[in-house]
RNA sequence: GGGCCGGUAGAUCAGCGGAAGAUCGCCUGCUUUGCAAGCAGGAAGUCCUGGGUUCAAAUCCCAGCCGGUCCA
């Protein structure tokens, strides 16, 4: 619940944080690889977990990613200058993991900014070089002579400024960014706030402190050595390990082909054969990814990040499938479950939050990996029905676009399908590319929904925090602004956080919505706004409409809570909407809502507004509120600023929150589940509604309801039985009726063979009946059973229905036949040469269309007799 | 958030404008000393829902619901 800010969403945290990310995002931003840079806590959240070493007061902070706001003034920094750590999650070099020595999908990375403002400087370059210099000379104890600065330029989110890249012993260990221009429409302009990015990498510091063959080896030492004794893993050379790595370091590993060259450098260096190399190479290298994945899932995981189709949640399923596809190229019964389980295990001090919820994240896991057993299940049966099409159709091999059709709609990977095919497969190397290329299309125009207005406004004094229950004050009007009102104070709530404005009187005029921009209300009046700056108004708001806001948000804090007590802490609130009548939340959970989960939540939830909790709000220093709550805080997304407003349900549910409550929870009056829906996977939204509208929605299902019953004739609590009782019936019915319809059928059939005249030793039936098209299918099929046998069947029901139909040996196109008579009816009809069927709307002509029908059948039998 | 694929018997799916199908499973009978047995017969359907086009829609169009999948 973001109402502080309303730029607050994900978007723009998202890239608030890449902007801090360091050179994470720089890479990210100038490689043109599929994967995005995504922070491995979630970026809607930003509820990134961080290393344990540093001390709590110089914790990573959300704030951090305020980045934008910090500019522009909106939102001070938590600290300044500021350090902060975090792991980040990196998807771009993916396919680099266990290759290159070097590449992990999730990395620390450290880093301190300077935030200097108009007038304020904290520290610029030379300071910066010199921190990071003692850093690493006097920390760390490195010889100055191996330490060098390159100077390059950096860009990225529409900023720009020089940077120093830091480099010792073949590596990039670190990034130094002066932020300090706009870039806007080709014009570069200088900041007048400028900012010091930095971004060190622990993983390369480890690394080379430490001398190992690679830098997995130095970061998941026991980890790797548990698998590598759990698998029987042989040792390998550690000579073959570094060539791999110094060859490997050299290149941006992009297809197939790559790792070839790679390799076959290798062995020549080595002086072995390319075989041997992978042979020894393979094993170890299906290790290291094993580790970097399941070191990446536990933090994503951990975050509560649900393996999805979209967004982060899609990393994590991606991540997931190829731990699993490694897995099982090893060839060994080893699950990605035991090896988080052993990592989570492993940084149990340091991550404490990761052991409390292991549970949750092995069940996600455990979820996802099931799906995948599901899919690939799936895929082996689409598999070899594709390939049986291809060896009927005297073909060898599956094609290319069925290649790519079988990874983009069914998830398999040229690998898999190769692993079910029997017959040849066609991938090229830039397989994924041409996957790519097919979903290549111009970006739309991204619209604009914020407001646009004048920067030189008079602010307005937003005082609805105040006094939540003030229903009318006075206000002086500071100007108008299009179809809207300034005031100097206001009591109004606007838009934000998901909840919909306050609406009521300024004036007499009706207020139809109420929006913040930056510091000024701009509430919206019915018709034109005319009115005289410097007048004192009196203002009032809908206080039904208020409270019902009210009941609805308060009831929103307790659903979420229900929901994560029912279904588990992955559950995040992605999203929610708190209208006057009903509300909605989405939140994170794998799998729809069953009956009983939905029941239970709306029990739980009723339990806590019966039990007339308080609903507190307070507002508290950021670091003091993340401290004692952690980043659950942040339900609604990350908020600017150095205090929070917090709004808390003990024992319950606590968040970041601006919206308007009530003070207890037994004034929400009662909770009522209207329906679930999964909106995406990975996602599902509760409608629920609070207080009156709750009632009315109830007594709406239940007026329903009685509809229905009085409709049965019974009562309503006998509906059910007596429309499934109903259902049976109709059932039933239809088949009785079908029945008759063959049996009627049947008797007329021999009757009609027996008296049918023979023209060139083929029987000619013609019958006509009353009814519809229906009526005579059966009984033309039997007809048609008689080889030697034409049929001219008729209907008069509301249209003429008129079917011809023939036996194998009755020689006639039907079709052609049946234009005769569907002319005359004034229709249309086609089909088949042994069976046609048409209507039209001149039921009295019927005989003589039939007629007309037997006329053709007589002369085409005489002439092919 | 966007693209693509799909929803038909208990299960897996075919059919893609003219009469609702196959395989497995199920039931009945026969055959058969043991196996994922053989033969014959049978039951089993709201072709996801709602509109539209058409003489005719499981099939084409529109809207919705449900699921899968790829990408950002």
């Amino acid at each position: 619940m973001r109402t502080e800010c309303p730029r607050a969403n994900t978007r723009s945290s998202s890239s608030a944080l890449r902007a801090f990310a360091g050179s994470s995002a720089r890479r990210a931003g100038s490689s043109s690889g599929p994967w995005a840079t995504i922070p491995s806590a979630g970026s809607a959240r930003a509820r990134s977990t961080t290393s344990s070493g540093i001390p709590p007061s110089r914790r990573s902070s959300p704030s951090a990613r305020c980045q934008p706001w910090v500019i522009s003034g909106e939102a001070s920094p938590p600290a300044n200058p500021l350090a902060i750590s975090q792991p980040c999650a990196r998807f771009v070099d993916i396919d680099n993991v266990g290759k290159t020595g070097q590449h992990f999908t999730l990395f620390e990375m450290m880093a301190h900014h300077a935030f200097n403002f108009p007038g304020k400087p904290i520290y610029w370059k030379d300071r910066t070089v010199e921190l990071c210099h003692a850093f690493l000379v006097e920390r760390l104890g490195l010889d100055p002579k191996i330490v060098r600065y390159k100077e390059n330029w950096w860009q990225g989110g529409g900023n720009s400024g020089p940077c120093l890249e830091v480099v010792f012993g073949g590596a990039e260990v670190a990034t130094l960014v002066f932020m300090e221009n706009r870039d806007t429409n080709g014009h570069r302009v200088r900041m007048d706030t400028t900012v010091v990015d930095t971004g060190y990498g622990l993983e390369r510091f480890v690394w080379l402190s430490q001398g190992t063959t690679s830098a997995y080896e130095a970061v998941f030492g026991e980890a790797l050595a548990y698998l590598k004794r759990a698998t029987g893993a042989k040792k390998v050379d550690d000579r073959v390990l570094t060539e791999y790595s110094k060859v490997a370091g050299l290149f941006d590993v992009e297809t197939a082909a790559d790792v070839r060259v790679i390799r076959a450098k290798t062995a020549d260096r080595l002086g072995i054969s390319v075989e041997e190399l992978v042979a020894q190479l393979a094993p170890l290298e299906a290790l290291y990814v094993i580790c970097d994945h399941a070191r990446a899932l536990m933090f994503l995981l951990g975050d509560g990040v649900v393996p999805s189709n979209s967004r982060e949640g899609y990393f994590a399923r991606l991540l997931i499938r190829r731990g699993l596809r490694t897995l099982k190229n090893l060839n060994i019964t080893y699950s990605m479950s035991d090896t988080i389980s052993f990592l989570v295990d492993q940084n149990r001090e340091d991550y404490p939050e990761l052991f409390f919820n292991k549970g949750d994240i092995l069940k996600l896991l455990k979820v996802e990996e099931q799906r995948y057993g599901e899919t690939l299940e799936k895929g082996r049966a689409t598999v070899q029905r594709i390939e049986s099409a291809v060896k009927a159709s005297g073909g060898d091999s599956i094609s290319l676009d069925a290649m790519i059709e079988l990874y983009d709609s069914h998830g398999l990977t040229p690998d898999v399908v190769r692993e079910f095919a029997t017959v040849r497969v066609e991938a090229p190397d830039d397989f994924f590319s041409q996957v790519a290329r097919r979903h290549e299309r111009p970006i739309p125009a991204e619209k604009a929904k914020a407001i646009d207005i004048p920067t030189n406004l008079p602010p307005t004094r937003l005082r609805v925090y105040e006094n939540r229950k003030k229903q009318k004050f006075r206000a002086k009007v500071t100007g108008v602004q299009g179809a809207a009102v300034l005031l100097d104070q206001t009591y109004f709530y606007p838009e934000g956080g998901g909840q919909e404005a306050d609406h009521g009187t300024i004036g007499g005029r009706d207020v139809v919505d109420v929006q913040r921009v930056g510091n000024v209300v701009l509430h919206f009046v019915k018709g034109e706004p005319k009115f005289e700056a410097g007048k004192t108004v009196t203002c009032e708001i809908n206080w039904t409409r208020r409270t019902n806001l009210m009941r609805n948000h308060t009831g929103t804090h307790i659903v979420l809570g229900a929901a994560r007590k029912v279904l588990g802490n992955h559950v995040w609130q992605t999203g929610a909407h708190k209208a006057e009548d009903a509300a909605r939340i989405d939140i994170t959970h794998y799998d729809s809502l069953t009956d009983l989960e939905m029941e239970r939540i709306e029990q739980l939830a009723n339990e806590i507004v019966l039990s007339d909790s308080p609903v507190r709000v307070r507002t508290l220093p950021r670091d003091v509120a993340e401290l004692k709550y952690g980043f659950r805080l942040y339900q609604g997304g990350v908020v600017p600023g150095g205090d929070l407003r917090v709004v808390e349900i003990p024992k319950w549910d606590i968040e970041a929150c601006g919206g308007t409550h009530v003070a207890r929870t037994s004034e929400v009056g009662l909770v009522k589940l209207l329906r679930t829906k999964r909106i995406q996977d990975g996602v599902v939204r509760l409608e629920y509604a609070a207080g009156t509208p709750a009632l009315e929605e109830t007594r709406r299902q239940s007026t329903a309801l009685s509809k229905v019953a009085a409709a049965l004739g019974t009562s309503t609590d006998q509906v059910a039985p007596a429309v499934e009782r109903l259902l049976v019936e109709l059932r039933e019915q239809r088949k009785l009726l079908e029945k008759y319809r063959a049996e009627s059928a049947g008797d007329t059939v021999s009757r009609l063979v027996a008296v049918a005249r023979e023209v060139a030793g083929v029987k000619v039936v013609v019958h006509k009946i009353a009814g519809e098209m229906k009526d005579l299918l059966p009984l033309s099929k039997q007809l048609a059973e008689t080889p030697a046998l034409v049929a001219v069947l008729g209907a008069a029901g509301e249209t003429g229905s008129v079917v011809v139909t023939r036996g194998a040996r009755g020689r006639v196109d039907c079709a052609a036949i049946l234009v005769a008579a569907t002319n005359i009816l004034g229709g249309k009809g086609g089909g088949r040469h042994d069976f046609a069927q048409g209507s039209g709307p001149k039921v009295e002509a019927l005989d003589a269309a039939l007629e007309a029908a037997t006329r053709e059948v007589l002369s085409s039998l005489k002439a092919s007799g």
